[in-house]
DNA sequence: ACCTGAGTTGTTCCCGGTAACATTTATGTG
DNA sequence: CACATAAATGTTACCGGGAACAACTCAGGT
């Protein structure tokens, strides 16, 4: 089957042995239309036995494209960020793209900068950003770079292409879940308020809150952290006036279940919590936790197609919505003293 | 600053800009040490000036090395095998080198030796298994790969590099723990156990276990998830007479409180119990989870190290032993009649 | 002044693909 | 049957670096 010497065969190798010359094969290799039947089989063979790959480095450097993909994400230890991530991975390879990641807060601190350095130099054919704060946009506009750009983010860009999860459907869910059990004074546990998802689940919050009538209360700001929301819950002193928590993530969900307990409130008893995001472990906790459920599978899927579309320079395909989804579990129930 | 054009500028620009040839500034690049400073500071500038880049592809094309790494991981949900891919990635790019990932696992079929393809044709010069299953290594072991080839086990291997946690001290640490507090009964629930990490632990669970006259009984063989452990505390029946449960990880731990508070068990009243890993929710859960942790980062750290000598032919290091620790929090207590 | 060796820089070719253009070989067609 | 045209294949140059080797410079020893 394959060649007992060490080294890769080339193309020219290849040609050799088929009788050909390297641009036949390199025409079989890229599909090119007129190549006789015959001629196509034996190269075929000829790689096969060979166990023959071309060689990525030099096809980028001679076609000026890597087939590879970077992507800058926040942060790589929350749940939306990594799944996203993996997802895009899984399609882009799929599609014959490779991807190159780089984490910007897991300790290592790296700016925007360095990291478009980074991504760039390895000769990304298209950038790619994941769950981004505010200001790392802000540092993106001022960085000069000549190839596509994806920001996830909700609105349109001039800058930028731009995909996102709908944050205000899956909010919108999570409200109306809290109002139709009977809620009329709820809290938003945000998340930093620089991250733009964080910035759409909340405003989304408000205008859905508004448009129910809700009690417009000031929000709480965390930092997605458990710890945070721990800390928040032990530090209330007596039973709050409001009856419900919308969380903008389930980390933070279950730091807050923990400090209400031990504070000797109970959930969903004396309050109710809906987290958002379904991390593996959501359904497991106590009480299992109600929240919103986002398919990031599809954002990959998005992604890969609008930053082919991109480099390949087809027209930009629209994107349908990606729809959001309800996990109606133990940790939320009526307030007390009402009927469902 | 940079050049208005938007073409990239090649070292042959920066050469005649400076006023040398290629060679030359090829030489700084690479800090060759007889270059005369004069010089040296010359082709700087005209870089910073351009804003140069040397070309990864044609780089790799001129050396026949390609400065990444590949990684595979067999599942990329599990908490131990993303920390220590990000780890790894970290690390890596902090020693000039770029890495590629795939997951075995991840909903998209692919097998060990697709993955190996996939990498091998992206150029790695080196290639890394994270969390391995036994059977992974043994397609590996039919796979003729001429790189170095890391593989995070336990014990060493004739055909791989090798490094790993030390799965026996993180379970001797939980296995005495849960004796010191008077515990005689332990059930282990394990992960598959064709993951080495789960057979490891096993293996150490019963070695001291028996080292601390435990009673002998069978294991449990999960499959990691939640749901499982879930559902075997669902089925079980009356109160056991184990009064411990060493469980190989986290996720599996708390969906076993879950499923024994269902069925009206409480921990650590009735049960203790204690996981592995210290996923970021295990200190919020209910009860806190007494855990292994790991240090995943001197992991990465090691894996680079050792794949950086193995590329560069330089002479193997020693990995230093990296210690667990047990974290000691609500899950666990003395068994029932017993004073601590 | 001449030789030697280390320091410094340049020339040429190659890495393994693809683009562009040239050439040869079918396939029709009037 | 000659000629236009399309199909199939070959030739050459080039992508942007680095390796190998050549050449030139300069200080110190005789």
């Amino acid at each position: 089957m394959a060649n007992t010497s060490a080294d890769k065969p080339n193309i020219r190798q290849v040609a050799r042995l088929a009788g050909v010359s390297h641009m036949t094969v390199s025409r079989v290799l890229n599909e090119y239309p007129h190549i006789k039947e015959a001629t196509r089989r034996r190269v075929l063979e000829v790689i096969e036995e060979l166990d023959y790959r071309p060689n990525m480095a030099a096809r980028a450097l001679a076609t000026q494209k890597s087939q590879r993909i970077g992507v800058i994400v926040e942060s790589a230890v929350e749940f939306g960020p990594t799944s996203t991530l993996r997802a895009l991975e899984a399609t882009a390879r799929g599609t014959g793209y490779a991807v190159s990641s780089i984490a910007l807060e897991d300790g290592h601190r790296i700016s925007p900068q360095e990291a478009v350095d980074n991504l760039t130099t390895q000769g990304v054919d298209a950038l790619c950003v994941i769950a981004p704060r505010s200001s790392s946009i802000a540092a993106l506009r001022k960085i000069s770079i000549n190839i596509p750009v994806l920001v996830v983010k909700p609105d349109r860009d001039p800058s930028f292409l731009t995909v996102s999860l709908d944050q205000k459907e899956g909010t919108t869910l999570a409200v109306d879940h809290l109002v139709s059990l009977g809620h009329r004074d709820i809290l938003h546990l945000a998340g930093p308020l620089d991250w733009l998802d964080a910035r759409a689940r909340e405003r989304a919050f408000h205008a859905r809150a508004k448009s129910w009538g809700v009690r417009e209360r000031p929000i709480v700001v965390g930092d997605w952290s458990a710890d945070f929301a721990y800390d928040f819950a032990k530090g209330i002193k007596e039973l709050p006036d409001y009856t419900a928590v919308f969380v903008a993530n389930d980390d933070m969900a279950v730091g807050l279940i923990h400090g209400l307990h031990e504070r000797g409130f109970s959930v969903p008893g004396d309050l109710s919590v809906v987290g958002f995001d379904d991390v593996p472990l959501a359904a497991h906790v106590l009480p299992p936790l109600t929240t919103v459920r986002q398919n990031f599978r599809a954002l990959g899927v998005a992604i890969v197609d609008l930053l082919r579309a991109a480099i390949e320079e087809r027209e930009i395909p629209r994107v349908t919505k990606i729809p959001a989804e309800l996990l109606v579990r133990s940790s939320t129930a009526a307030p007390r003293g009402e009927d469902s």
